[in-house]
DNA sequence: ACACTTCATGACACTCGATGACACCAATTC
DNA sequence: GAATTGGTGTCATCGAGTGTCATGAAGTGT
């Protein structure tokens, strides 16, 4: 049992905020891409992304574990606003109607970097080590697909069947995305119309149009 | 246009055989994953993997790539068990029926190396080199269940429907693999029984019942 | 039997990603 | 100002992975 204590104010240098700590690792992430998309993974060194953000090599390895994995936040950032996006779809619209009046309100963090995490995505279909990245990021959205959609079946998000409709829902998504990513690499043109309706056709191919639509 | 050589008998030694390499290689998987498994990923060296198996660090590098690519035959070996035993559906019967058949037919290459297999994919939890390593394994065996479900269904594989039900049911049959692996990993006891159940479950709620039961 | 060719493996040196140990500086409290 | 705590830089070092050459094994031609 302990006494509630009063509680003293820290003494030293306070610890950096967590949103401090973010905003440090998006700025060598998006030094790190720029770098890895103009020379490539291999030939680019952590030497080279620390001089570019302006830290030491150590700090660099201090705030990632391996170069690779400095894509991540870039990554995160564009899958968070995504997924940010499917938590704000009501249940009476349909995920089309939905995009694309969400695409007018919601403005982008930065409009490079959604550009940049998509050549990301193009590259891991050669660099086996941002494949793995970027599907553990992609993965980590699975959950709150499930969310959604045990919300609009009206069931619990940990049943199989809303679990294997959140994966199919999933590998959907991922390669509407991955698809989108290549097309933008080979600068091929496309319209976000075009995303909003490739998204919503594989969608509906994938889940029978069990999910998608408005719920009645 | 070139004139039909006499096809001289090539002059020194042959080069090795796939199929011996594809041996050495599994051999060089099953010491590293014993070790992984033992010790972790991180707690095992090149040079201790090559031990163990009795080559030169040197010749490991030019099998593997790197040192987490070791498991990648075992997981390999594993997933094309399942696809042959897929390939050898009947039509007029349901999964379940041919699964529990099967399952008496064929015996298994090397026995441990299936439950190798399986707790590689649940060390993927947390490693995610091993994660991209079984998540493109896996992804291999898309192609073959689009060849499966069309046949099924009547229809090509290369139909946008039919990819996409492939993608379906191998989201299903993933997630499903992932449970068994977990609860393996953590000492639950499971029959092939229950497998085959828990496996037509999900593809039942994957696929909506259009895949699964015996084609009329 | 002997020379010649080709491939697999081993041995060594080397690069570079990544970590540990320690010192230094900045921020904050008493 | 002294004491404390956290972030960063420097140096030494480990370990993954590669380039290169020497050696031996396995084959062919004469």
């Amino acid at each position: 049992m302990t006494v509630p204590e009063a509680t003293r104010a820290p003494r030293g240098r306070r610890p950096m905020s967590d949103r401090r700590r973010g905003q440090q690792r998006l700025e060598i992430s998006r030094e790190a891409v720029r770098l890895f998309r103009a020379q490539g993974l291999a030939a680019t060194s952590g030497e080279q992304i620390a001089e570019g953000v302006g830290v030491s090599v150590r700090t660099l390895w201090r705030y990632f574990r391996s170069k690779e994995s400095c894509v991540e936040p870039l990554l995160s950032q564009s899958a968070d606003a995504f997924v940010a996006m499917l938590r704000r779809w009501p249940r009476e619209r349909s995920l089309e109607d939905h995009m694309v009046a969400d695409a007018r309100v919601s403005a982008p963090a930065s409009p490079g970097d959604d550009e940049a995490a998509l050549a990301v995505i193009a590259m891991s279909r050669t660099e086996p080590a941002f494949r793995a990245i970027w599907l553990v990021v992609h993965e980590r959205t699975e959950a709150v697909l499930a969310e959604v959609i045990a919300d609009r079946l009206g069931r619990a998000p940990d049943e199989l069947a809303v679990r294997v409709q959140a994966a199919t829902l999933g590998a959907a998504l991922r390669i509407t995305t991955e698809d989108y990513a290549v097309a933008l690499a080979e600068g091929v043109a496309i319209t976000g119309e075009d995303v909003v309706a490739r998204l919503t056709e594989a969608v509906r191919a994938a889940t029978h149009g069990v999910i998608g639509e408005a719920v009645t």
